[in-house]
DNA sequence: GCAAGGTC
């Protein structure tokens, strides 16, 4: 708590530190349609010291001659300021600082010129607080109870806007992985001399999809010995320095750089803002705003040691304004250091304090300078292409202190129009199509964020999540049997709940209570219809059915085994019932044969030896490989 | 016990 004064008046702050209520409500079935805020501390776990906020502002309410809303301005900080006002105050006598940084001047502005508090903001904020735990608490009870009566396990099972959608994204992709059938491609890898030394070329051509073309090219190749330079195209590239960060983009720089993973990432940031080293890292902004002092951070950051010679450096050649990015926040800066400069740090907080200082000072360098020359090559008369690529970085700035960032320097000789190289090695080789990569905590953090859902605030335990509930496991993402379980019973039930488009839904809805279009009123009462009669027919067909028969019911079923792993099947195919995992695998395999045979003359036999080697081909693809010879046998 | 959103 702070007093002072201003205009002859007294002013006392107190703070709060995020929300101090919550949803919540007493009844313990679904459909729950009847809920209310109450204190945070009485309803949720790990929240008991929130109690002491709320005890000195219920101390000061009474005595206030009218109340301010200083929280973010943002609808969360309206939201929060507007429920503690509400439960120990009066609206009435309640107004609103409007500010977006928090400089001594900024916020002396906003205090003489209070608004009234900010209705629509608050409004809308509400209704997606309401939105988000009618379809969360009712979905995710509705999960639990159609979980026991299919499995006969009661577990403890969730779903919501942000969640599902994140699993049945990393389901999708874990699905490609496994199911994944390679095609294979063919090529020439050429070498060239020149002078004492040889060079490897790249091809400027996709790959062949008949081995004849390949062959016929590499014996073409041997037989004229040399290729011709067509074409010299060289070039100086002005290579900008990165922004300084936003949380999105140092989960992801540390996760490339150090392998942390973006909840790990936020816990040490947290660490570095409480002991005042960098600036509030919950952001999306990366713009450092005029308002903020560089020259003065920089000047303490100078005594730093290592670093602190490129912040003299930044000084003494008045290179003062930092790159902006695109990325905005209407309540915080971009992280940066504060100029305090570190005791002791341990290891993570020191490699992280680094990354971001290193940051910081290389977005105020020039762009570096890359001088870089592609030479085209040809077989004389004919139109196959290869590139030899030479680079040369002709002036580091930035570069040299986010040395994280490497530019490779690659030697190569002087060549021109028109000149001949020896080629020194031909050879022809057979390539295989990649399968993709399953997602890390680092990627699907990214494909949240692109996809526009979750906060800076909230991405990283929302994966966390994930794999507290057992739905997903591993640093590559597999998704567990029982994510397999959750995300199919959702995409038959609550369909809406696994798709990004809910968000975008909520969205256009709470624009238009922000608006004053609609009342909040009307939304929720439109969620709670759509709900409850959802939710009601689930109820009634678990009452009505046993397990067996509502898999069938659902959809999730056929009603018969899996040929190939005993699973619940959903189809048949081939004389087979697959489950949806080994449906998928063996719709890919015969599909994929199709292009083999047209590419080479494997017969099936030799086109499913060759898949079972191969280490891409998809766990779920060799299941079914194995099963069929087996029973062919 | 269950969401997503704040923040410590």
């Amino acid at each position: 708590m702070w007093t002072g004064k201003f205009r002859g008046k007294d002013v006392v702050v107190a703070s709060t530190a995020g929300h101090l209520y919550t949803l919540y409500t007493d009844e313990n079935d679904y459909p729950t349609f009847s809920f209310s805020w109450g204190h945070r501390w009485v309803y949720e776990k790990n929240s008991k010291h929130l109690e002491k906020y709320y005890r000195v502002l219920e101390k000061l309410f009474p005595n206030a001659e009218y109340y301010v809303n200083a929280c973010d301005y943002d609808i969360e900080g309206s939201v929060i300021g507007y429920n503690i006002i509400k439960h120990l105050g009066d609206t009435r006598r309640a107004y609103r600082m409007k500010f977006s940084t928090l400089t001594k001047e900024e916020l002396s502005k906003a205090l003489s010129n209070l608004q009234p508090l900010d209705w629509s903001n608050i409004e809308s904020g509400l209704a997606r607080h309401i939105l988000d735990w009618l379809w969360g608490i009712n979905v995710s009870r509705a999960l639990m109870s159609v979980y026991e009566h299919l499995f006969g396990e009661k577990l403890v099972l969730s779903a919501g806007r942000v969640q599902s959608p994140t699993l049945l994204e990393l389901l999708k992709r874990y699905i490609e992985r496994e199911t994944f059938v390679p095609k294979p491609t063919f090529t020439v890898s050429v070498r060239v001399r020149y002078g004492s030394r040889e060079y490897s070329l790249t091809n400027a051509f996709e790959p062949f999809e008949k081995l004849d073309s390949a062959v016929r090219l590499a014996q073409s190749l041997r037989k004229t010995r040399k290729l011709v330079v067509s074409n010299v195209d060289k070039k100086v590239l002005s290579l900008e320095p990165p922004p300084p960060f936003n949380l999105t983009q140092l989960q992801l720089e540390s996760a490339k750089l150090f392998g942390f993973s973006p909840a790990e990432t936020m816990r040490i940031a947290e660490e570095l803002y409480l002991d005042s080293l960098i600036s509030y890292p919950r952001t999306n902004s990366e713009k450092i705003p005029q308002s903020i002092d560089n020259a003065k951070i920089l000047r303490n950051l100078s005594s730093l040691p290592n670093l602190g010679a490129y912040a003299s450096e930044l000084l003494s050649r008045k290179l003062l304004s930092p790159r902006e990015g695109a990325g905005e926040d209407p309540a915080h800066p971009a992280i940066h250091p504060t100029g305090y400069i570190p005791r002791k740090l341990g290891d993570g907080e020191a490699v992280l304090y680094e990354l971001i200082v290193r940051r910081y000072l290389a977005s105020f360098y020039p762009s570096a300078r890359v001088e870089e020359v592609v030479y085209t090559m040809k077989e004389p008369g004919a139109g196959v292409l290869f590139k030899l690529v030479g680079r040369r970085v002709l002036s580091q700035e930035w570069l040299k202190v986010y040395h994280y960032r490497k530019i490779a320097s690659v030697e190569v000789p002087t060549l021109r129009v028109g000149e001949e190289l020896e080629i020194s090695s031909v050879r022809s080789l057979k390539l295989y199509t990649r399968q993709p990569q399953l997602h890390s905590k680092a990627s699907i953090l990214k494909w949240m964020e692109s996809s526009g859902i979750g906060t800076e605030s909230t991405r990283a335990q929302i994966i966390e999540t994930l794999f507290k509930r057992k739905y997903v496991r591993g640093k590559s993402i597999a998704v567990t049997n029982l994510g397999l379980r959750v995300a199919r019973i959702l995409s038959a039930l609550f369909k809406e709940i696994t798709e990004v488009e809910l968000t975008r839904e909520f969205e256009r809805k709470l624009r238009e209570v922000a608006l004053g279009r609609v009342s909040r009123k009307e939304v929720v009462d439109e969620a709670i219809a759509k709900l409850g009669s959802k939710l009601e027919e689930v109820k009634k067909a678990l009452s009505n059915s046993r397990g067996s028969e509502l898999k069938v019911k659902f959809g999730l079923s056929i009603g018969s085994r899996c040929s190939v792993c005993g699973g619940d099947a959903v189809g048949r195919e081939g004389g087979l019932h697959l489950c949806s995992l080994h449906l998928a695998a063996y719709q890919n395999l015969v599909k994929t044969y199709e292009t083999w045979a047209s590419r080479t003359n494997a017969s099936f036999d030799d086109y499913s030896a060759t898949l079972l080697k191969l280490s891409t081909t998809g766990r779920f693809v060799k299941d079914v490989i194995k099963y069929l010879m087996k029973r062919d046998r």
